[in-house]
DNA sequence: AATGTCATCAACCGCCTTCTA
DNA sequence: CTAGAAGGCGGTTGATGACAT
């Protein structure tokens, strides 16, 4: 019944990843292409799991990934996905080119939640503070050394106009949306073309670059061939989005980083 | 210089949904 | 139809470096 277990916990390397794991990651993604994680370590001589090949690869080995730390303009479209969308870090990234949700969720939690809160907005609800109970408004006052700006319906108002997107409370009766319910989402959108447009799922969403995305060919209904042929290069991919001088860069700094730890 | 505290972020854990034998 | 694995996701942890005392 079912399938065979994605790998076997014994001998499972856990921990840092060695510039030599990395390298043979990407080479083997840049070879073979993103498919049946649970082949890749095995494929690709890691003693790792598939999970974890597959966190490694999203979040930091991607070709297409930005690096430091998120532009104002990131951080605004963030805080709006977020307002809409709640903790769904995954949905938040889609609409971040080259970036993950690991990375957007980690620069919520250090970044933004306290920036929020010094601008005297609940990162939760996104709504002013004031409106919270008292005594939770205390805590928060406490907390920072900085008051609040005088006005907290200034400040949601400055939010919305740096980014008109936001919807104040009355305008969004329930915000945040609840997380676990994808259909609420298309009900908040349905009449919103611009909103449909942007955040739904169902409809074709104006494609992002994802230059290491491969080409309309699914992986679902092309998998079991990569198992039995290993002889492509990155073209038959299409990943030559990524000219071979950008990989020969990277596999050098990962080269030159493995000799300096050596 | 030594020690303590805080901030950051890569990586892991465990749950949930989807898929398949 | 069902059991169970794969993949995806969000929450949490732990290692590390920066800064303060």
């Amino acid at each position: 019944m079912g399938r065979q277990p994605c790998c076997d916990k014994l001998g499972v390397k856990k921990g840092p990843w060695t510039a030599e794991e990395d390298k043979k990651l990407i080479n083997f993604i840049l070879t073979n292409g993103q498919c049946c994680w649970r082949a890749v370590p095995k494929l690709a001589g890691l003693r790792r799991c598939g999970k974890s090949c597959r966190l490694r690869w999203t979040n930091y080995l991607r070709p297409d990934l930005k690096r430091g730390l998120l532009t104002e303009a990131e951080e605004q479209l963030v805080i709006d996905l977020h307002a809409r969308l709640g903790n769904r870090w995954s949905k938040i990234a889609a609409r971040l080119p080259g970036r993950t949700d690991n990375e957007i969720k980690n620069h919520w939690n250090t970044h933004i939640k306290k920036k929020l809160l010094k601008m005297g907005i609940d990162p939760v609800t996104h709504e002013p503070l004031q409106k919270e109970t008292n005594k939770e408004t205390e805590n928060s006052q406490s907390q920072g050394s900085n008051n609040f700006p005088e006005s907290e319906t200034n400040n949601q108002t400055q939010l919305l106009e740096v980014n008109p997107t936001v919807r104040s409370s009355d305008e969004n009766s329930s915000s945040p949306p609840d997380q676990n319910s994808s259909s609420d989402e298309s009900i908040l959108y349905e009449n919103d073309p611009l909103i449909n447009c942007l955040f739904g799922d169902d409809i074709d969403l104006p494609q992002m670059e994802l230059p290491w995305e491969l080409p309309s060919t699914s992986w679902d209904e092309n998998c079991s061939w990569l198992l039995d042929c290993q002889d492509f290069g990155i073209h038959d991919f299409g990943l030559d989005c990524f000219n071979e001088m950008e990989i020969n860069n990277l596999l050098n700094s990962l080269d030159m980083e493995n000799n300096n730890q050596s």
